[in-house]
DNA sequence: CATGAATGAGCATTCATTCAT
DNA sequence: GATGAATGAATGCTCATTCAT
């Protein structure tokens, strides 16, 4: 973790901690003020340490804004797989992922937006970086939809444009909290979301099998 | 137009000349640079005008970033009713927006980015002002589907959160580009992006109704 | 004149003005605390112009050590000849060059330090470029030496090393003022290095002229 | 040895061995990149110590700069009458004098020209110290020199500004090493400057007890 | 109206020095 | 004595904005 940027300091774990406090300082303010807008010193005050300290930990300042959006892809590297233990059918796996995926973005509105605008600001390197790191958690998802394909149970679509679909519904809320607050839920919003792009996904069998399944779903909760 | 922003020149054709310009200049480097890295000098070089001159028709320079941004939002809201003209069908109507909001943002990528990156950098007041304007287009969206649903050909489903699903489909196209560009065609994905979402919208009978007249269409070509 | 340096502003006469400004402010800091010691603050305080508009006429710190290295080279170069002028025997005109370049550095000994002292501050380029001006002056001496030795007036000595023992005859005055102002003048330091160089350099012949020449001096100023 | 440096460490053996190792790495690293560009942690680093233990063997970055000089003179001091050793004649004695002088700085080129670069950097009451450590060497070579004058062989000059020719001509090879090394040899250097400076200094008695030494130095070289 | 030189507050970064361990 | 993380003042440079011409 933390890699591809170099401190001059030696221990791993005070790098850790140390860089902890700066993302976490940095992250609050970049989504308030944006990059540009935030200096150094703002960073190092909200982080409680001095401002020369930072430089043991990061060599510049689009290094701060690296960690930060590195450490925000982090989580959704970690918390996907985790919504998926113990679910096996494909179509629930599916439901599971978006599901996730929505709730860590609900989560995380201000990073999720803060990628979105200043993603360009990192250097072509780094840029390349990050978005690996989305194409990874993407795959997550194109693996889910496949297997509904596989099955028969979703339609022969494009796999990475569907998924696409998904990651825009996930962002969306990100990017339009500010209408959407005024009028629904997350909740709400991802079941609604959901509901169509299944509509736009399944097949005859699926739509059968997704009944069942619900039906099923109900007659455990009621018991 | 170019309301909000105050001017010490008179003379209203002057100010509207001028402040083409600089919008112009100042459109092209925000989209390449950012807006934080493009400087005023820069944009009046391009603008071809001497550094003061800017000065007697914007007040900041974030009124530049207010004026490139609303120009944008002018002309989704003046191009999306010309593809209206003459398409009468509730469906085919719905179709016509999705596909002329989509290819707005295709042929203005760079424009829809910066008004997802920098929306943040105005104030307040001029950030509400802008979101209106982006109402204003959405609601032309949301008509398209209200009488769809109303004639039964679409399901009831909540309208604002179906218009957002085609607004960040369209967004998703410039958004993603880089990777799109690299997967498909912009008809491609408006078309595989349409048909989807026409899947978990439409009704039984919507379904008939868009099928029957598909054919027509087809007929029509032929002959 | 001040070429190799970069400015934003168009009128030559303008950077002209402000650069001489700067170059005299500069050079008096630099004399006292040294290039790195002398912040651009300082000299643009001294100069008496803010501190934003140095970078108008100059591009970094770097640019103002090199202007002004460069501006003391040029006065060697605009000075020396004069002194040459209407002298035409050569052992006269050697005695003048060496008389010219020692006063030179006697009314500039800051500056000649600085140039000892600062010159490897330069970027190899700027280093190679006020080199080649030192070899210009040089070769001055090296040619009022050469037709000393053509006329047979000089020993067949190595022309070089013998204009290098100039060099630091008229340098040694400004490195080591501190001591000289102790126990000497200018003046007489530049007699007695002079008639030290010539019993060094003359031959008989040489000798002869030069005594025949002193006669004819004085019994001049006798009358 | 090292005085005038205050240390918070009461062992002199210890004090001694980590100043050596401080002056050897601040010595090349101050050549290399100069005293200013050179920063405590490199120094600390090339001497293989922790960045604070620096700060109990000195109090300040000067102080560092102090020792490296001092230790430069000190070579001067100590070399210089080894090369009188076992010499008697005057004449001989002054050459001696000189040669040895000029090896020793082009033995260490880089520290002369640190002398004179950032002798000006250190605090009015350090530079005293150096420069008297300096006139402390000069005196070796006034001293051979006014042999020379006693015994009639050499002109009844001022000693001192020929002593400081003498230095400038050691002192010069340093200076335009990168001139010198192009054109001749440090010996070629020597012979040359030598023999000018005798020619400038020597009587008739002087030049013919110096030829009839020569003359005799050859036939023993002969047998 | 137009020009472009002038202003000066602001910011990222460095580094000598300190001090807790 | 030794370590190296921590401090914070200091500095070169930028750039939005002003204003004399």
């Amino acid at each position: 973790m933390f890699s591809e940027v170099y401190s001059s300091v030696d221990d791993p774990g005070l790098i850790e901690r140390r860089r902890k406090q700066v993302v976490t300082a940095a992250a609050e303010l970049f989504a308030r003020r944006g990059y540009h807008a935030t200096t150094i010193k703002a960073i190092t005050e909200r982080a409680g340490i001095s401002t020369g300290l930072i430089y043991l930990y990061i060599k510049t300042k689009e290094d701060v804004l690296f960690l930060v959006l590195e450490s925000l892809l982090n989580e959704y590297r970690t918390e996907i797989p985790k919504a998926l233990d113990g679910v096996s059918d494909p179509i629930q796996r599916f439901c599971a992922v978006v599901r996730a995926y929505c709730r860590i973005v609900g989560s995380n509105p201000h990073a999720t937006r803060l990628a979105y605008r200043e993603t360009g600001s990192l250097s072509p390197q780094r840029k390349a970086t990050i978005m690996e790191m989305e194409l990874v958690t993407n795959q997550l998802i194109i693996d889910s939809i496949q297997v509904c394909i596989d099955t028969e149970y979703f339609l022969p679509i494009n796999v990475e444009l569907a998924c696409y679909r998904i990651v825009l519904l996930a962002h969306g809320w990100a990017l339009k909290t500010w209408r959407f607050n005024q009028i629904t839920t997350l909740e709400k919003y991802i079941e609604e979301g959901l509901s169509a792009s299944l509509r736009g996904l399944l097949t005859e069998a699926g739509t059968q099998h997704y009944r069942t399944m619900l039906a099923r779903l109900e007659s455990d909760v009621q018991n």
